[in-house]
DNA sequence: TTGTAAGCGTTATCAA
DNA sequence: TTGATAACGCTTACAA
């Protein structure tokens, strides 16, 4: 039915107005006469006029385009970041283009391509690894960019992160606080730097208290994740709590927990990571470390705002807090069901080695 | 650093060739003699030429982009399908643009122009309401469009959508086979057909066991919903089982009923809907209905693929089957701790109103 | 305040 | 098989 596509000539054709007047209309570049404006805008309205953007991009050399990396679109975490940029870049105007790298560089690289070539106004990236494409510096210069969450080295644009390190000690504190001494920390992988620095963040504050931290790698998927924790508990004493420092990690606990039938809260504490209706929807609804998940949205586009609005200052790192969002999950040791003798083998029998030598008894 | 873009033209004056020869070799629309395509792109590497897509879709009226307009980015199966879209998409070359309309109709006009603006090749709705825009029935002629997930009017265009009263059987018929007859249906909002028809689904089979199915609407966030489901169960007997019809609504009911210390499978049964790794990770894993997720992602680009190619054969209504996984959330009713007598109480007073007349005990 | 006209980087149409 | 050249629809000097 619809005209295959109404340009700016045609309305300007119709509204017996030259096109320079119309683009005006449209862009507010340049003041047009109210009355002048009312009927371009009233004819285009008629003709079923919808701008070109490629049109205009390649004219003007910008784009109203944000594109946005991430390492992986099943994690909430990533999502729900993607969605409350989304809703900022909507208020100014902007669109936004995500891509998925899915926790490889090389697809990280090709996606990295593909996004440039529509010439984005800006750029947020949440690198899949510690280093980032190289193709990166050269667009540098082209593109306003802003690194988010995984970022490690924070010359070359402005970062966006939380302070890992901070984030792990806070639930490795309350912990301790509470008189745990022997727990476990469950990372997803430590190739990451953030992750090192939370699980650093935990042990060094678990080591404060004098107590012993653990760490196991579990990845990123759950049912694999649950498998390998479960391996590991099969020849470890069983600490007496758990910090998981991922969303992920968070899932892999519990199903573990769950499969061996721990009570959390009750046979053993736990901390989750970030924030979802599923930690809430059960009998023990989860204590977790909070990403400031919109703060960091909102940071992430204040600053890309600013770099596409020409701001050609200092390279910044912005680095925010987390909190600890306590609910059920964690109870203080004496009220443990189990005291966690050292020497106790739970219901699952302790592997050939050694009884851990390396625990000290602190409580 | 990078010189601020290089063009075709510099490709082409460096390599000492023409334009059109460059062009050739990377569209690949014209053949081009081996060796030379070879200097092109030997001598593009050197420049770091990147195509401006702009330019291309400009001139060419195409473009190589999908936009993908969904209810809610909070919402994980959203995410999922475009997550599989997404790797569809990047297989055949196209980028894929998301806007989220938030389950908004105004919401979703204006993101609608906005995608269209872009003049993509191609368009995936999953519409918030029943009511499509009109802005689309003019762009119909321009865009290849799938519709999915929300669909009512199938004539519009291409849809995939899931058996929806097929997805409410199966949960009901399971629950009554196992005896269950005092069933309660929780929707999320039933101004959408689609929840309408899973409704109805369940009722229709749970009439067929000679049972009685009510219905709460309890929205899209899960502590909101949970609270509207507990006033229900304030003033209502306990039913013996529950059937979620949505991923979200699915955590209004365990949040309820893990604030009323009830327990999943043992003083109630639950049926969920969807498929993700919370659902496992908790001691009674849910039974749910599962949507095919990457079935009808995958179903979604081949259809939108076709269209793109030019097909134009008459609109297709393709409907996918959900199956239905069990796990342990639902028990055979007379192994249920509480027989659920019409009197009972709970350890929650009923309201003041009458003790539900309206039920007809059967078992 | 409005109009004219020259490109932006590609692709498509010709001709060679 | 390759090259010259004219669009594509818009923005933006510059002129009026």
């Amino acid at each position: 039915m619809a005209k295959n596509s109404v340009s700016i000539k045609d309305v300007a054709a119709a509204a017996g107005v030259s096109t320079a007047t119309v683009s005006n209309v449209f862009s507010g570049k340049k003041p047009v006469k109210d009355e002048l404006a009312a009927k371009v805008r009233k004819t285009a309205d008629q003709l079923g006029y919808h701008m070109n953007r490629a049109a205009s991009t390649l004219r003007s050399g910008r784009n109203q385009i944000v594109a946005v990396l991430v390492p992986d679109l099943a994690d909430p975490f990533f999502t729900s970041v993607i969605r409350e940029i989304e809703s900022q870049a909507k208020q100014d105007g902007f669109e936004i283009i995500v891509a998925n790298s899915d926790n490889d560089t090389e697809n990280e690289r090709s996606r990295l391509d593909a996004l440039l070539s529509w010439k984005p106004a800006g750029l947020v990236i949440i690198p899949s690894t510690d280093e980032l494409p190289t193709r990166l510096y050269d667009a540098k210069s082209d593109v306003a960019l802003v690194l988010a969450d995984r970022v490690k080295d924070m010359s070359l644009a402005d970062s966006i992160k939380i302070d890992n390190a901070g984030a792990g000690a806070i639930a490795a504190k309350y912990l301790c606080e509470l008189g745990h001494r022997h727990i476990l920390i469950v990372a997803s992988d430590e190739s990451i730097d953030p992750i090192r620095e939370r699980v650093r963040g935990a042990i060094e504050q678990v080591a404060a208290f004098g107590g012993t931290a653990d760490t196991v790698t579990v990845g990123n998927r759950p049912e694999a994740g649950a498998d390998i924790l479960s391996h590991w508990m099969d020849r470890n004493a069983r600490p007496t709590a758990m910090i998981a420092l991922t969303d992920m990690t968070t899932l892999s606990v519990l199903t573990c927990l769950a499969e061996r039938r721990l009570d959390v809260g009750t046979d053993i504490s736990v901390v989750g990571f970030d924030d979802y209706p599923w930690m809430v929807a059960r009998r023990t609804p989860i204590t977790a470390i909070q990403q400031p998940v919109s703060q960091i949205a909102l940071s992430i586009w204040q600053r890309l705002k600013l770099r596409m609005d020409g701001d050609t200052s200092a390279v910044s790192a912005i680095e925010l807090q987390c909190t600890l969002k306590i609910r059920d999950s964690v109870k203080p040791l004496r009220s443990l069901r189990d005291k966690s003798s050292p020497s106790n083998s739970d219901t699952i029998p302790i592997g050939s080695d050694t009884a851990e030598p390396r625990r000290k008894p602190v409580h």
